[in-house]
DNA sequence: GGCATTACAGTGGTCAGACCACTTGATTCC
DNA sequence: GGAATCAAGTGGTCTGACCACTGTAATGCC
């Protein structure tokens, strides 16, 4: 470390800050499971402030190389593919129309969970997927609490395919997931039927999982996505033909 | 942003931060290249201290989602996808573990997109599968260049599908698929039947996409996938057998 | 009038010191 | 022995100050 503080007069803090880290991984002095100096202490060694040295720290948390918990201490871990969830919610937010173009990656992924979710599912998890739907019933008249339901039960389907993978895709994308499933049911909150179709198809989707065929699950699945389409199309075509008589 | 703020009563100053930038994103309120408020005027809009607002500001700016210039501002600007491939090359080699379990988004994502494929792609996307699959079928012997040359075959696929949330979720995963495409070529190399398979198991893929049918083309891949792992289930077993009599 | 220099406003970069919230271990009390 | 309290050390956040950079406007010189 003195080293790098020999070598670092022309550089700024913050450069100091992450060659100080860059050195450390890669020379191995700091590994995965070890605890940093407290902040205070560090930021002296360092010959930096506090606030700075936190500026660096918070983003090497974010690419989760550093674990910071309060109170305890900043620990070095083992980045793993859980960084993805940031980096999408951010990366997939820049593309533009992407709350329709989101489906088909939450068709891919809740297709193959459910198939999962068949073979893997635990009694907790079984559980846990039938309160939801409860939960999910509850708000079927309310578009936000009622898109928001919607995706809670979506997603512990996901959760019950035991894949760690796949949720934490679903996971990355799951507030682009909440805002599509809120705006869907806006658009088709007035259309005739829409009631009774989110109950049956949800009931079917959970009855479906109980039963543990994959194959039946995912085509009971991809029914649901295309009746919601079905709704959204004619919720379209009712707006479209409203609007000329206004 | 008010909306925002009414919301965060119960949020951190550092979640309401990086709350704001997600929705500005998502509701397209901040746009690639577009400048950020001085550092000052936001942390006052957004009702925590400076300090707090540049850890914040920092942590995008490493993740490539903020340009930041001393003297001008902070500016928007679209994420590279290629920096969070480079990430994994460095991070997620030592994680052997993970290699088996992304197979499952893998398999969500391809046959998700190799339905959309039958219903999307272009002519040139096809030439683009055919020269892919051409490739492949050059470099069978190979366990490197063949299963670098798989893995395109099956991102050319995706990509046919046109669907950028799809696209950017499997190249976000690319290099761990290439990796998982070398490390099953080189387990299953020597498994009688394995050229045969590949030959075959591609241009029945290939097939299913010109022909249009996308349950089928959705079928066939998950076939593909299924005798691969039974390739690699029976060249396991071979090498426990071997073993005891070495 | 045109060019060069200087000053200023606004920007990010960093600092010191203070206070709050959380965690953990030691001590005291019942 | 168990529960409650306290203290030390941790991270989380704040205020206010000053430094370095950038770009524009004003001023002076030819």
């Amino acid at each position: 470390m003195s080293t790098v503080l020999a070598e670092s007069s022309d550089l700024s803090g913050a450069e100091k800050v992450f060659a100080f880290f860059r050195d450390a991984l890669l020379d191995g002095s700091l590994k995965p499971g070890e605890r940093l100096l407290g902040e205070r202490e560090l930021s002296l060694k360092l010959g930096v402030s506090r606030p700075l040295l936190r500026e660096a720290l918070r983003s090497l948390a974010m690419l989760g190389f550093l674990d910071i918990r309060h109170g305890k201490g900043a620990y070095v871990r083992q980045a793993d593919i859980n960084v993805l969830s940031d980096f999408f919610t951010f990366s997939l937010a820049q593309q533009p129309d992407i709350l329709d173009d989101v489906m088909q990656a939450r068709i891919a992924i809740e297709c193959q969970a459910i198939r999962l979710a068949c073979e893997r599912a635990t009694e907790s998890d079984l559980k846990r997927i039938g309160s939801r739907l409860t939960q999910l019933m509850d708000t079927l008249h309310d578009p936000v609490e009622g898109g928001a339901a919607d995706f809670a039960f979506h997603q512990a389907i996901v959760e019950a395919s035991h894949s760690e993978a796949l949720t934490t895709l679903y996971g990355a994308i799951g507030e682009l997931l909440r805002r599509s499933h809120v705006q869907r049911r806006e658009v088709t909150i007035s259309e005739p039927g829409i009631v009774d179709y989110l109950v049956e198809a949800h009931r079917e989707v959970f009855l479906s999982i109980l039963e543990r065929d994959a194959n039946a699950a995912d085509l009971k699945l991809r029914d649901h996505f295309a009746i919601g389409d079905e709704f959204r199309r004619r919720s379209l075509i009712s707006a479209f033909t409203r609007r000329p008589q206004t």
